[in-house]
DNA sequence: AATTATGTGAACACAGTGTGACAGATTTGC
DNA sequence: GCAAATCTGTCACACTGTGTTCACATAATT
C-alpha cells in the first residue's frame, strides 16, 4: 500500500488528482489548507509515503509545511505544486528538501508519472525485501511479516520459506527441498518436509495457502496474484 | 511464428518498419491509430508476441493503449516509439510496463535489433512450456491448462500426458506406454492404460480428442494442426 | 450376426497427505 | 555448567485421493 497526502486549496484540483491517483491504486488523503496538512502530518506521518503540497495555501503555505516535515527529520518524499513563475521558487524548494517540483497547470498524467517515479525510487531502496500480497520477507533483518505483523519462525522454517521464495512457481519435490534446505548429505525421512510445511503454513496464517500441495510430487510456492 | 502488432499513424513509417520486420521473418499486424490498436488487442492479444506503439496517435495515444494492455494483466512485451523529448516520458513508459523505448527518428536496423533481443528474452522465458492449440503444459510448475484454465491431474495422468507429449504423432502400443510410464518391471493389466486414457481425455475436455485411438494397437497423440 | 476391441462406471485396496504427540537434540537464560 | 525452553525429526493415526481391476456397454471389424 502506498499512501499519498495531497494538500491543495482548490477543490477541483484535489478531486481531479486524487481520482487519477486512486485509479492507479494509491490511497489518497486530502487536506484543503496548510493547517489541515499539518494536522494530518502530525497524526500519521509514519503511514504516509508521499506528500504533494501546493505552495499557495491558506493558513500555512507549502514551504512552511515542508519546513515542518523536515524539522521532524522524516525523509518522506515531498512534491511541490506551484504556479509558473521564476526559477527561484524551484531552487528554493529543492533547498528545503523537496524531491520533485511540478508547475501549474499540469496534466494529471505527468503528475502520476512523477509519482510512479518516486514510488519506484523508494521501492528500489527496499532492495532485499521480498513482498507478495500480505507476506513480506526481509532477509537482511531475517524477519518475516504477514499483514504487517512479525511472525516468529524457527531457523528451519525460515530457511524453508526462503527456499520457497527463491523457487516461486516451481513444483518442488520433497527430495529437492530436502537437498536444498537440509543439505545433500542428509538422509532423513522425506516426510519431515511435510511436518515443517505444516508448521510453516500455520505460522503464515492467511499466507499459508501460498504453499500449494502438488499431490504425488511435492509442493509449490505461489506468489500472490496481482 | 512470432507476431508483431505495429501501431503508428504515419503510413510511411508503418510500411518501412513492417517491410523490414517481414524480411526478418516476423508476421506484422498494422494499426493506424490507437483505436485500431485497441481493437486488434481485444480480438487477438493471445496470438500477439510483441506490440510496438507510437506514443503520438489519434483516438488513443500510446500510453493509453499500453495501460489498456497492462490492465488485461498480459505480460506481452511492448516497445514504445516517441519523439525525443524530456526523460519524464521515458520514466513514465517504463513505469507503465513498457519493455523498450525507441526515440524517433530511428533506423530500422536498430529497431529490428531490439525486436530480436526481445524475442530472445521471451523464448528463453518460455523454456519448458509446451503449447499446442488450447492445451499448454508447464513442466516446471507441473501444471496443465486447457483454454487457459488449470486442470488438476493425478500423478499417473500427468505422467501419461507427458509421455504422449514427448511422443507426438507416434502410434504407441499399450505395452510401450506401460513400460514408459509405469516402468519396465511393472506387470499389470494392459487395459489399465485404457482407463487412464479415458480419465485423461475427460479431464482435457476439448483437448481430449488429441489422444486418438489406434484400433488394435494402442493410442496416438496428435498436436493441434497449425 | 458374430466377434473382437475399446469406452465407461463402480468397487476396493492402498498410497499420499495433514495432523498431533513425543523423544532426542539444540539453544537459551541464568 | 546446568536447567529450562525450544527446536527438530520421526512416528502413528485418520482421512482423502488414487490406481487397478472387473464387468458390462458400446463401437468397429469380419
Amino acid at each position: 500500500m502506498f499512501t499519498i497526502l495531497l494538500a491543495d486549496d482548490e477543490e477541483r484540483i484535489r478531486r481531479l488528482v486524487s481520482d487519477f491517483l486512486r485509479r492507479d491504486g494509491y490511497v489518497v488523503l486530502q487536506a484543503a489548507d496548510g493547517g489541515q496538512a499539518m494536522e494530518l502530518i502530525d497524526q500519521r506521518l509514519n503511514s504516509i509515503d508521499l506528500i504533494i503540497l501546493d505552495v499557495m495555501m491558506p493558513v500555512y503555505d507549502g514551504w512552511s509545511v515542508l519546513r515542518h516535515i523536515r524539522s521532524k527529520n522524516k525523509d518522506v518524499p515531498v512534491m511541490m505544486l506551484t504556479a509558473r513563475t521564476e526559477d527561484t521558487d524551484e531552487v528554493f524548494g529543492f533547498d528545503l528538501g523537496a524531491d520533485d517540483y511540478i508547475t501549474k497547470p499540469f496534466s494529471p498524467i505527468v503528475l502520476s508519472a512523477r509519482v510512479r517515479a518516486i514510488e519506484k525510487r523508494r521501492h528500489q531502496h527496499d532492495e532485499g525485501i521480498y513482498q507478495s500480497g500480505a507476506l513480506s520477507i526481509n532477509e537482511v533483518r531475517r524477519e518475516v511479516c504477514v499483514e504487517g505483523k512479525t511472525v516468529e519462525l524457527t531457523p528451519k522454517e525460515y530457511e524453508l520459506l526462503i527456499y520457497f521464495k527463491n523457487n516461486q512457481s516451481i513444483a518442488a519435490s520433497r527430495e529437492n527441498i530436502l537437498n536444498a534446505v537440509w543439505g545433500y548429505d542428509y538422509f532423513g525421512d522425506l516426510r519431515t518436509v511435510d511436518t515443517h510445511v505444516k508448521k510453516l503454513r500455520a505460522k503464515l496464517g492467511p499466507c499459508g495457502t501460498m504453499i500449494e500441495t502438488v499431490r504425488g510430487f511435492g509442493y509449490r510456492f505461489e506468489g500472490a496474484k496481482t
